[in-house]
DNA sequence: TCATCGGCTTGAGTCGATTCAAAAAGATCA
DNA sequence: TGATCTTTTTGAATCGACTCAAGCCGATGA
């Protein structure tokens, strides 16, 4: 390990170390001379500055961490890149953290990011009722849940799940669909849990104005005159999970089949969507497709993928501003919740103009 | 910022500070007594070591840093992933770093990560020759190369791009296309020359033995009885770059037109398909199309990608395999190079049987 | 009772950069 | 030339945890 430090720049220079310190810090109470020496000397030894001791000595970090669900999901890739293009521009690096939705991988990654003092943590969090999330508020690392609402314990960036799942669910039903199902991941996701009730509430409404219209929204597969619903909630959001629910959808009699499915991502009805192809189910035509986040490859798929979409890479933006926000003014902050709006892309894999049945 | 610190801790269990690092460090030195007070003190008063200090102490980082081309690209999305596995098992954090193909925030990221000197730094370089990977590695951050071959001074782990190249080419050939369009990145990235590479030198050998056969490896669109090949270098290796070189390709009149495009990854490969569909050409019977890397989103295309596909996550941990040997045996450590074979995947995407014409 | 020994605990010194009061050097003016 | 400012430079103290030589303590054996 030939790293040079501030001692041996010093040495060099024939100055003294707190000069050096002082032309890396405030370079303009240096005289021109001192300052050209001590560069020399910094670039004939290759120095670079130890970030760890400067860090332990003034006690404020550079580095933010960002948890996400799913590093391999587009979505998050480019929440990601939101977020490090706005902390580039304030001289500060974002760490990725892949929380796999698994509670232990998060919980060793919030505590490793702790450890390192970071100036704060942007998480979509497995559970967001985490409580370790308000303790870490209240240790002193700041907080800023990421695509979740908070509660006014922490600030938050979300995209109205709610409503992204109602749009979708009318949709469908105003393109003539009366069974649906809902592909989730695990409900315990508050994004899944939100697109889920929005869905389901879009319905119901739906109900209320059909003459005659029993509805059935709480999942089963009941009979009913309105608009039937069947909820799945798979183990994971990913492609393979959705294929597997289109198997088994596929499996069933076309009398009971649905005739329209709302995943709760893309990944999950991009799997949906494969498995459709390969049991021989045309779409949209025996199935309308609906995913949610519009990543770029639901443009791209066999079937053109009608998506919820969300501003992805602002929320990445909108988290690390709210963090700089807190950390600049820790008394006056106040926290903050900023929610967007989604809207809906209709493209081939829901757009059947038609009446199903 | 309430953090509490090791000197709490002592004073609370009425232990010096000494002995509180022992608990930590090495808890069976401390008598059974004393380290449960320690631990009670630690419990009461929510204390978490700080890393920075620790850091500095012991000179050791327990962190890498991982610099990628495109952290949207799916393909090193799984390299992370593998890379993050096994460092986990070595209670290791990766911090995930992108360059976006652009030099100067490879650069940067290059800094940082020597300043919060991590433990090594894997990386995909946007230039493998770049001299500051030497520099940093003679510095003392040793520096393992991912998906790009070394030349002996720094460790590295591959993929045989040549032939992946070389599979692609010799597929479509064999498949009967004799004008085929290559569609690239940067020629400055060493993935994009060496795929091109291997492609070029199958087409050659197929017009070795082709009779009569004129080949024209190089580039532009000559007249030629053997194999014709184009080559179009696209500014970046994005699904919207692809799209615009299917828009480029498909405004050619029919006859000049190749009938196999080869992509140098699957994000282009995606876009040049969507421009397809746009075009109204179909795939495979007017344009057969082979992708790279293989990605989960390949199966799931308009028409299922045939791809070369690349062993991704064993990339990443292979990678920090060779970064820990490195750290471990710094002196006895010699630099491997470790090449990986691709192979094809053959789709929809390019599996017409009739010969084209 | 005293010397010896092993098991625990102590606390000063250290890692590298920053800070700031104080000293030194330089500039200005009478 | 000396007094008075102003501009630069200095170096000791500091951040929090780790290390290790030295010390303490109780037990054991003579």
């Amino acid at each position: 390990m030939a790293t040079t430090n501030i001692k041996e720049v010093a040495q060099r220079a024939r100055v003294s170390v707190g000069t050096v310190s002082n032309v890396l810090n405030r370079p303009e109470i240096v005289s021109p001379a001192t300052r050209e020496r001590v560069f020399d000397a910094i670039r004939e030894l290759g120095f670079v500055r130890n970030e760890v001791a400067r860090h332990l000595r003034v006690g404020r970090s550079r580095t933010v961490g960002l948890i996400v669900l799913d590093v391999a999901n587009p979505f998050f890739a480019d929440v990601a890149q939101g977020a490090d293009s706005l902390a580039d521009e304030h001289d500060t690096m974002v760490v990725l953290c892949n929380s796999a939705a698994d509670p232990a991988r998060e919980l060793r990654h919030l505590y490793q990011l702790e450890q390192q003092r970071v100036m704060g943590i942007l998480i979509t969090p497995v559970d967001a009722g985490n409580p370790r999330l308000a303790e870490l508020a209240a240790r002193g690392t700041p907080v800023v849940l990421v695509d979740s609402a908070a509660t006014g314990l922490q600030c938050s960036v979300a995209v109205d799940d709610r409503l992204g799942g109602h749009i979708a669910g009318s949709h469908l039903i105003e393109r003539g669909h009366r069974k649906i199902l809902f592909v989730g991941g695990p409900q315990s996701i508050k994004q899944v849990a939100d697109r889920h009730a929005g869905f389901t509430s879009a319905v119901t409404e739906a109900g209320d104005t059909e003459p005659g219209g029993g509805v059935d929204p709480g999942g089963g597969m009941g009979p009913g005159g309105g608009v039937e619903l069947v909820a799945w909630f798979m183990p994971a959001l990913s492609v393979a999970n959705g294929r597997s629910a289109g198997e088994r959808v596929a499996a069933l009699p076309s009398g009971e089949r649905p005739t329209a499915a709302f995943c709760a991502n893309d990944l999950l009805a991009l799997g949906f969507l494969q498995a459709m192809a390969a049991r021989g189910l045309r779409v949209p035509d025996d199935m309308a497709i609906v995913g949610y986040d519009d990543i770029d490859f639901a443009a791209a798929a066999t079937v053109p993928l009608s998506s919820v979409r969300q501003p992805r890479e602002l929320l990445g933006r909108t988290a690390i501003d709210l963090l700089l926000e807190e950390v600049a003014e820790p008394e006056l902050h106040r926290h903050r919740q900023v929610i967007f709006q989604p809207d809906l892309v209709v493209r081939q894999s829901s757009d059947l103009h038609r009446s199903p049945h």
